[in-house]
DNA sequence: TGGAACTGACTGACTAGTCAGTCATCGGAT
DNA sequence: ATCCGATGACTGACTAGTCAGTCAGTTCCA
């Protein structure tokens, strides 16, 4: 826990990145840690093989990460960060309140349920409870955001009378609900039945929100 | 892998329990091993630890269990198979949806959200997809079940125009989803905000059969 | 007393993390 | 243009520690 000092990537922001290949060699790194924990969970995947799968002898790993914690949790920082910024211009939108349940679909769809993502999430769900700092930083930095956005959208629905109770103002979960459950249901019994994320979302926006065709 | 006969356990329902201690050991130990499972995960947790916390040298959980993955396996089939029965039962009777679905509830909150069993269903949904035996069998004799009585009532309760579309019976998840969220949400975010399951399911209720003040 | 239940020290396989050494690249001197 | 020495990214054999599973010996009953 020495030389990379501290805790983040000796990459960082203030050294130039050398070479490019430096950030190429990270990515990878990252990208077979992500494949390596999806596959065998946090403590029973091995070191050696994520420096396998990315075509890296096993130091190398400790050059760009201090240990494989730190590795892990900048795996679910590298990968989340980005969609929040995403979802939040949806929100920024004035927009009905369907519309913007429908358009926040899509991109839960196209860019989570759909990608590497979905194994993130898999790993939170699974690891998090173990995890405390990661759950932490995802409720501080996606969940918290994601939620004051939707509480917001749904207070102005509230004043337009495009909703009539409080409901999902207290339990805004209900919303994205179908999204997570698809994602553990997929992982655990998508070969005995399959199930249509989009198709579960929409059945659920429509008792939300009201039946309506989609655009 | 190979002293204690057949995968499962040597103290098998034809031999006769010998003496009740047998039994007393072989569910302290399960107890022990699902509070260690559920604090480190399948991978980490330590078999000595299991047979301290029980109280019992390590040999003896061989003489239980065939391996580490069998006492996993029995323990989730042990701690879930009775409640399959009890939600059947009230499956049984001939009564309003809303009832049904009010008094689902009240078993779900009683018997799994607040005992052991959500611990269970949490280990089901982190491992469930690096054990696909244990998938396999959750879903056959759990959730099979379970998604069959509630398409049946559900069907009724079309036939009699207590519902007016087929979406829950195309996505009966959507009724259990709060439950499951409410379970990965309690491991993970209930010190930053706590979520109160009844009110939740309660809630869903409401959008998906109309509102109504419960009984 | 015979035998089953139980114990816990032990073994062997495995792996996170280390570090001495290699070598590709680069900038400056000739 | 060519060489050379410095730099630091990279390597992989190695260490120290861990833990599932074993089994010779002990205890407890009937």
């Amino acid at each position: 826990m020495r030389r990379p000092a501290g805790g983040s990537s000796p990459v960082s922001a203030s050294s130039r990145p050398r070479t490019l290949k430096s950030v190429a060699r990270r990515n990878a790194i990252l990208d077979a840690a992500l494949d390596e924990f999806s596959a065998r969970g946090f403590a029973a995947a091995r070191l050696d093989d994520v420096a396998k799968r990315a075509g890296v002898a096993k130091g190398t790993i400790y050059l760009h990460f201090a240990d494989k914690e730190s590795l892990f949790q900048e795996l679910i920082r590298f990968k989340m960060s980005p969609v929040v910024g995403t979802l939040e211009s949806v929100f920024a939108a004035d927009l009905p309140l369907r519309t913007i349940a429908e358009q926040a679909l899509e991109i839960f769809v196209r860019e989570v349920y759909s990608t590497q993502r979905k194994q993130v999430l898999r790993l939170i769900i699974s690891e998090g409870p173990r995890f405390p700092v990661l759950a932490e930083f995802y409720y501080r930095e996606v969940l918290s955001r994601i939620l004051g956005g939707v509480r917001a959208i749904l207070r102005r629905a509230r004043e337009r009378g495009e909703i009539d109770d409080d409901a999902l103002i207290r339990f805004p979960q209900l919303i994205g609900a179908p999204g997570i459950i698809a994602i553990v249901w997929s992982g655990l019994f998508d070969r005995f039945e399959p199930l249509d994320v989009r198709a579960m979302m929409q059945a659920q926006f429509n008792f939300l929100f009201g039946t309506r065709r989609p655009q």
